[in-house]
DNA sequence: TATGAATGAGATTTCATTCAT
DNA sequence: TATGAATGAAATCTCATTCAT
């Protein structure tokens, strides 16, 4: 077979193609799934020839792979200071209430993690993002906590895992009704999640009123 | 030719040949997902012929409807007495926590959801189902809080939303991670959440006056 | 084989039942083609089972024949007197100017026919079918012309045969643009046929002047 | 396995393919009909494979229309000069008597129309044609009769029609029975309607005045 | 690099026919 | 007689991929 890997250089004016390629594949495929998208039809979309794509990828999971991978640069890094740590997560949360163009992009998010069910590489790719904006998300908490944003107690992985959890669902909930109404509550249930989040949240593991009054403290302590 | 008339066994009648293929399509979606699961791979693993199934179905789309309708009919009747409403409430939630079998179901209700954003009467369908088990969960809400069981100030609609929402979230987490030690996490989120609930999630509508001791002290807690 | 042709009785009630079976079969096939006709299409708007069809008779191919069969017998045999033989010739040959309900047999004509040039026993059937008719009308153009209808020099064979020839073009120009101005306009094209049929055919073979004289005696005859 | 590369030929082009590709289908279609001539079964005569065929013609549908189209275009256009118009006339009706090759044609138009009773775009699409035809087929009557070939007061358009009318009843009558004794006497009749034709066919439409002496002399005769 | 015609496997669906009841 | 579930072949069409240009 002349299967042996072309390596191919990445030369100027190659970028800006794939580029383009590759934000094809990723509203085709938020439009009509990893299965039903054509490599044809991503073709005639992007104005290339199908004989390119497979030049370039070497085929269609490659390709939505690096679609994937292309989306997630595109739209995690928007990683700015000017604002608070808590901002930022909120940024980044609220980005779940799907509205025009987020919502491409978590329509192709679901798509892909369904799919990586069935397929071993792209859910590892999957998980690998996962856990980055997961770390990201532990650590905008820690800064929250650390400049009083947040209450103290909190642990920064775990209450990123958690919102994350909740994120996922409220965008599954929005995939099942995408109309703006449910789009209204979704956001509205995420208000009310920071709502507690910030009031208190001491209440999830340490049942006893011990660890209760330190929560209150800290309420006191921004207060003061 | 080996046209020598294979026999047929006599036939297991209409309604349980029927149950039997649903049952098969809900395995095969819930490995390969809908589009990768072909009619003559569900015909194979039913052991009929592909004609047999269009003869009864009309088409794919109509089979994986209603497996889908056969599956719900399945899961979620289990609607025993002998428990309190709380305790019925977090066995319906846990059922979300990936572990044979039930993980089939919940693998095929994803790919069935997903599906849906791009398939609307499929997806009118799952909305159905969904509404039906909202307001059921809301009941038990209601009469958790009735009993009792959980904070009175919560309402039980809305309470119901939310911990659907986590319990999706927390479906896609497994989805994405289907480890045993990742069922183990998630479960362990689900136990915080019952907890926080249980315990005082007071923060989010604190517009209720007075009923409960241990919510209210808490709350003057927090005011003092 | 058990294909040894159980020779199936007539008994009352069967023949009832077949008839209404084969109006059906006439009516679908006039309607999708022969092809197009599916057994099951045909047993559901006949409301009998698939089975019942193949039990009466054996296959596709021969309860098409015996629609034609039937459909000619229904067609055709409304030869009644109180007529002269040119009425009753006119009354068949307009005939096939298509209008609800005949135009159902003549479609159903064509698709056989057509049929036919790929199936030699059907081809037969037709022809053996077209030859009765085509002696019939003979016949009553001999009538027609010994009773002074028609002039003295036609030969019954050969005007019957041109008078079909024209009928059949003009089917197969009604099937081509079946809307109500153009079945005026056949009409028309027939109505002047029979006019230069009546009036003097004569040209045809004798381009003499003598069989014209002939022509106009009898004309005269007539008025006389 | 006998997976070793089967190397193509240089392709034949585009075009030439198509046209290859046409030629089969209304060869098949000829001997078929449409229904019964598969894809499979053209694509294996072509020698490519069903795939090529949907790739070129988007469908069963479109792949027959246009292969109409080409017929039409390999078979009509054959108005050359160095004949009178009647002669050319006379030789595109006499086109309608079935021979090899031609008979290939009529047989494909014959299914082609009859498909067309039940899909209005193969309908519409016949009519097209038909109408071109009608209108060539007027002006060559036009033309022969200013050359006086044919009688003044013949009507272009109308005995244009008239013949159509009866060509395509030849036409179902060879298809009817396509034996060589059936050709000739279809033959003898196309070549009596010319000579009717030619003649004198001054019953029809009386209007005009005294230019054709017989003609005159007849109706005289009738009016006495 | 880029193209797009060509491929052939495979998907869904339809169909005439069979046969146990 | 009559039924209709079941069959498996075959039909149409789609698709990812290849490869000569």
């Amino acid at each position: 077979m002349t299967k042996t890997a072309k390596k191919r250089q990445t030369r100027p004016g190659r970028i800006a193609r794939q580029a383009e390629l590759l934000t094809t594949v990723y509203k085709v495929v938020s439009e009509f799934g990893i299965d039903a998208a054509s490599m044809r039809q991503i073709a005639t979309r992007a104005k290339v020839s199908t004989g390119t794509i497979n030049y370039h990828f070497r085929n269609k999971e490659k390709l939505v792979m690096e679609a994937l991978q292309a989306a997630y640069q595109m739209t995690l890094p928007e990683a700015d200071s000017a604002h608070t740590p808590l901002e930022r997560l909120k940024g980044f949360a609220f980005g779940y209430i799907l509205h025009e163009p987020n919502d491409r992009f978590w329509r192709f998010w679901m798509n892909y993690t369904v799919y990586g069910s069935r397929n071993e590489e792209l859910r590892k790719h999957q998980v690998h993002w996962f856990k980055k904006q997961h770390s990201f998300w532990a650590k905008l908490v820690r800064e929250a906590v650390k400049e009083g944003e947040l209450p103290p107690h909190l642990d920064g992985a775990e209450t990123a895992e958690q919102l994350l959890v909740f994120t996922h669902g409220l965008m599954v909930r929005q995939i099942l009704e995408p109309d703006k109404k449910n789009q209204t509550r979704c956001r509205k249930m995420l208000e009310q999640y920071f709502a507690r989040l910030e009031a208190d949240a001491g209440v999830c593991k340490p049942t006893v009123n011990g660890t209760r009054e330190v929560s209150m403290l800290s309420r006191r302590g921004k207060a003061a």
